[in-house]
RNA sequence: GGACAUUUAGCUCAGUUGGUUUAGAGCACUACUUUGACAGAGUAGAGGUCAUCGGUUCAAAUCCGAUAAUGUCCA
């Protein structure tokens, strides 16, 4: 036959993928049909794909190629991320084996190497897609260092900046002092830790001997102290206010005010306010018009604004210091331990300082008023819909957005100087512009030197403007791409980034294009191993995904993915579920076998009625399964839908379906085999968007396919009405099939063993006994009028039909007996039940009248159940004797 | 510290506005079945006081409150 009795994906995935390349498959141009567009969430090129990107990818591909299949002209567009700082941590921690660094390097040859770096990764990356049988349209691959979302990021700064939302100031960000970068509040992982908290006095100015008592854990920071802050309500310190407190080992005295910010029941409820060097501390400084007074230099030693037996001191051993002379000189009254949270810097492990900083800030609060308003009016639909709390949440406290970073690698911010004042720049393209635009400024027409920014932008600011970038619509906003392809679609993501990405590519295209970047946000789970553990790099938990790919071919593991994700819901992922897929992939390759190694029959004889039945049967049933699944489909419920079609193919087509048609001799009418392979042709369909290397290898086995006619490019099938009827009487008959191989299992009665049915049914349709001889391996199926006489057999009823399976003296069972007594005793405490509630009058005035009706209706069908149960007992204890 | 979410069979999860025969699925498990597409298989079975406690109701896995555990985000 020449088929391998093992479905081997490790042969096949390869020549169907380069097949699918040479097809052009998966290019797309704007047409005439209805755009389908999704684009991957860039990887970033710091590392290789884990199996978060499995999942989210697979996704993606499950959505590409059903809407290809129904008819969209999809374009699913991939990509990398060029991950400013990560990236850069990478290849400097590289270089420092090497001996090198980039200060050593220089600008241009630091950045060389991170080219190299990124051009390995992306290769990587995009070959480990490739495995995993992503259908994206590598022609359109993006990266967001290229040249033209360089040129859209440069525009869009530019563009934000003269409509004056983006502006250069000083606000307290996230400083890295190892790095001497700022860091976005990502890149800040807060651990707990103990600390201590120190009760320090400050003496009240112009007062004998009157303190008050502030408590900190940062002592070394009281150099920037410019205000002393209790709560409006505290009467413990009504006294105080309007009064000044002089900063102990200074000659400095700062004011004492109120600030409901304040938590009374912390420390003594008076609060040191440092500005400099606290997100709150500037909140509470910007209301009340504070001094900030900035005491770090930019590694966070003490600098010239502190006393100088302190200046130049790191931040730690100054505060041992200073606690050290407070202490001697009477000033600590207390200290107790302190359970803290402390942010650490993700790519130093260096403690992270809050710092007064001269960055620049995109302002965030009117850019988002639309960006709320699609959610809340549903424009953009979240699955699941929880994450729009968290939306909203972070939306309506927005802040401005810190976009600077002190880093090389990433977009140069296009702000050109031109002197040594806080304003002396411009903002332009290119320096040629910027040269014009400063002399415009400055009306000198002199100016010869400008420089541009050292600084680059952070990483999301390219990634924001991704589904409108990508179209170069910041450019060319009336392109034919743009007015095509946007907006997108679906959007996959995981919940991790909903602020960082996410929200801000909603504000995005509302900003730059009026309108949604998406019409969907599918948010994956956080994937973890077995043990609960978060998959990441530095656990190093996650498997490799080409290994998985070698071992149990790609179809297994996105079947095995797709089978266990669900929206928003974590996922745990383990090497099982793989084996789930690929014994599936086995399943339906023996089943394919099977239907090529029968002989078609050239004339058309007879068809059986079992035969015609079972046509009958996997028609309406399949159009039934179309409708559930493509519901479930619809409504992002991708487990759901693929466990409806793994059933079907599983249960219906191949343990009914088949072995009702397997044919003894291995001839099979040609009329029976085409239906076959039709349905067959259709199960592949559905199996594709899931497993679209084992349908495309099937679907070509079929018959030689031309090139538009290939699977992945076929048409989903049309939904068709079925008759319920159909259904309902077979699932009775394989009701009847069940219980006859139950009662052989109870009782080792071998398979081959023949045995005869007698059925007691008022109006019996006898078309489905040929499936039940078959199935059941009966001899013959009798229609009795009532129990037969003179013969041993097991009395079983399925609703009110009553069966009597002939068999064996020998098998009957005292078991049996005890079997039917524990399940009547259930139908008895079943029926109490019942009756409680009938009995009951309240139950009878308020419950609805259909549920009455069905609470009595589940009373007689009880009563019935009962009645049928009592009257075999009775017969198989008569036999018994 | 604040906000939110989760807790259902050994595991992973369904369970729509309370009412469909005292809770469903897949996997794993147990028993039996091996020349007839597939042992990567077949058939059947067993598994749950729906986290705990209290409340609302004729009726609670479902609604409300408290507690506990876990997780996410924010500070």
């Amino acid at each position: 036959m020449g088929i391998s009795i093992k479905y081997n994906p490790r042969l096949i995935e390869k020549k169907i993928y380069d097949n699918w390349i040479k097809g052009h498959y998966f290019s797309s141009y704007p047409d005439k049909r209805v755009p389908y567009t999704i684009i991957m969430p860039p990887p970033n090129v710091t590392g290789i794909l884990h199996i978060g990107h499995i999942l989210n990818n697979t996704i993606q591909d499950v959505l590409i190629r059903y809407a290809r299949m129904n008819g969209y002209n999809s374009c699913w567009i991939p990509g990398t991320d060029h991950a400013s700082i990560a990236t850069e941590a990478k290849v400097i921690s590289l270089l420092k084996k090497k001996g090198l660094s980039k200060e050593l390097l220089g600008r241009e040859k630091f950045l060389s190497f991170i080219l190299e770096w990124t051009k390995k990764h992306q290769d990587i990356i995009f070959y480990q897609l490739k495995r995993l049988g992503c259908s994206c349209d590598w022609s359109r691959t993006q990266f967001t260092m290229s040249e033209k979302l360089s040129k859209s990021v440069i525009k869009a700064f530019v563009n934000l900046y003269d409509k004056g939302y983006v502006y250069r100031g000083n606000h307290i960000v996230n400083w890295d002092p190892k790095a001497k970068t700022t860091l976005s509040n990502e890149e800040v992982i807060y651990k707990e830790q103990i600390g201590i908290l120190y009760y320090i006095r400050y003496k009240i100015q112009n007062e004998e001997n009157i303190y008050v008592t502030i408590a900190t854990t940062r002592p070394e920071t009281m150099f920037g102290d410019t205000a002393i802050c209790i709560h409006p309500n505290d009467i413990r310190y009504f006294s105080l206010i309007g009064k000044y407190a002089q900063i102990p080992m200074t000659n400095r005295n700062i004011p004492i005010i109120q600030d409901s910010y304040v938590d009374m029941n912390f420390g003594t409820g008076c609060l040191k306010v440092t500005p400099a060097h606290d997100f709150n501390d500037k909140n509470i400084a910007d209301k009340h018009r504070l001094n900030v007074i900035n005491i770090f230099n930019d590694d966070a030693t003490l600098n010239e604004k502190c006393p100088l037996s302190y200046q130049g001191m790191d931040r730690f051993n100054a505060r041992k210091k200073i606690v050290e002379d407070l202490r001697k000189l009477g000033f600590i009254v207390n200290s107790e331990k302190l359970k803290q949270k402390i942010g650490f810097s993700e790519r130093t492990s260096s403690i992270v300082e809050q710092k007064l900083s001269l960055q620049w800030f995109l302002k965030m609060k009117e850019l988002s008023i639309p960006a709320i308003k699609s959610i809340k009016n549903e424009e953009i639909k979240f699955y699941p819909s929880k994450f729009k709390i968290n939306y909203f949440q972070w939306m309506d406290h927005i802040k401005d957005w810190n976009i600077s970073r002190q880093l090389w690698w990433g977009h140069r911010i296009p702000a050109y100087y031109y002197g040594n004042g806080d304003s002396d720049f411009v903002v332009a393209e290119n320096m040629k512009t910027a040269l014009i635009k400063a002399k415009v400024k400055t009306g000198n027409s002199h100016i010869k030197y400008i420089w541009q920014d050292k600084d680059v932008l952070d990483t999301w600011f390219s990634s924001w403007l991704l589904p409108v970038s990508i179209f170069d619509g910041i450019c060319n906003p009336k392109n034919n791409e743009i007015c095509y392809y946007y907006p997108t679609e679906d959007m996959v993501t995981g919940s991790d980034i909903l602020f960082f990405w996410i929200s801000r590519m909603i504000i995005s295209g509302f900003f730059f294009k009026k309108n949604k970047p998406f019409k969907r946000v599918y948010f994956t789970g956080i994937v973890r191993d077995n043990k609960n553990n978060k998959i990441s790099k530095s656990l190093n938990n996650s498997p490799n995904i080409i290994d998985l790919i070698e071992k149990y071919g790609a179809d297994a593991i996105r079947m095995g993915i797709m089978l266990k994700t669900s929206a928003g819901k974590d996922f745990h992922f383990d090497d099982k579920m793989c084996l789930q897929g690929s014994n599936f992939s086995n399943k339906i390759w023996n089943a394919f076998r099977l239907i090529k190694s029968w002989n078609i029959e050239i004339e058309n004889k007879n068809i059986s009625e079992s035969e015609k039945i079972a046509m009958l049967w996997i028609k309406n049933r399949f159009y039934f399964i179309l409708d559930s699944f493509n519901n479930s489909f619809k409504e992002y419920k991708f487990d759901e839908s693929l466990m409806i079609l793994y059933k079907f193919i599983w249960y219906d087509f191949c343990s009914h379906f088949l072995e009702i048609i397997k044919p003894k001799n291995k001839n099979i009418s040609k009329i029976v085999y085409s239906n076959t392979i039709f349905w067959l042709e259709n199960i592949l369909k559905l199996l594709h968007p899931y497993m679209p290397f084992i349908s495309e290898e099937i679907w070509n086995i079929i018959r030689k396919r031309k090139k538009e006619e290939a699977l992945i490019i076929s048409s989903w099938p049309k939904r068709k009405i079925f008759d319920k009827n159909v259904l309902f009487c077979f699932e009775n008959t394989t009701k009847v099939i069940s219980k006859i191989r139950h009662i052989r299992n109870m009782r080792n009665i071998p398979y081959k063993e023949s045995l005869s049915l007698y059925i007691m049914i008022k109006r019996h349709s006898k078309i489905y006994d040929p499936i039940i001889l078959k199935l059941a391996n009966l001899t013959k199926i009798v229609t009795v009028l009532k129990e037969p006489v003179n013969t041993s057999f097991i009395p079983f009823s399925i609703g009110k039909d009553k069966f009597f399976l002939s068999v064996n003296k020998n098998y009957i069972l005292h078991d049996e007996i005890f079997h039917l007594e524990k399940k009547i005793k259930y139908f008895y405490n079943l029926l109490s039940m019942i009756r409680r509630n009938l009995s009951n009058d309240k139950y009878v005035k308020f419950v609805p009248h259909d549920i009455l009706l069905k609470e009595r209706k589940k009373e007689s069908d009880t009563l019935e159940k009962i009645y049928h149960l009592n009257e075999n007992l009775k017969s198989m204890k008569d036999k018994m004797k």
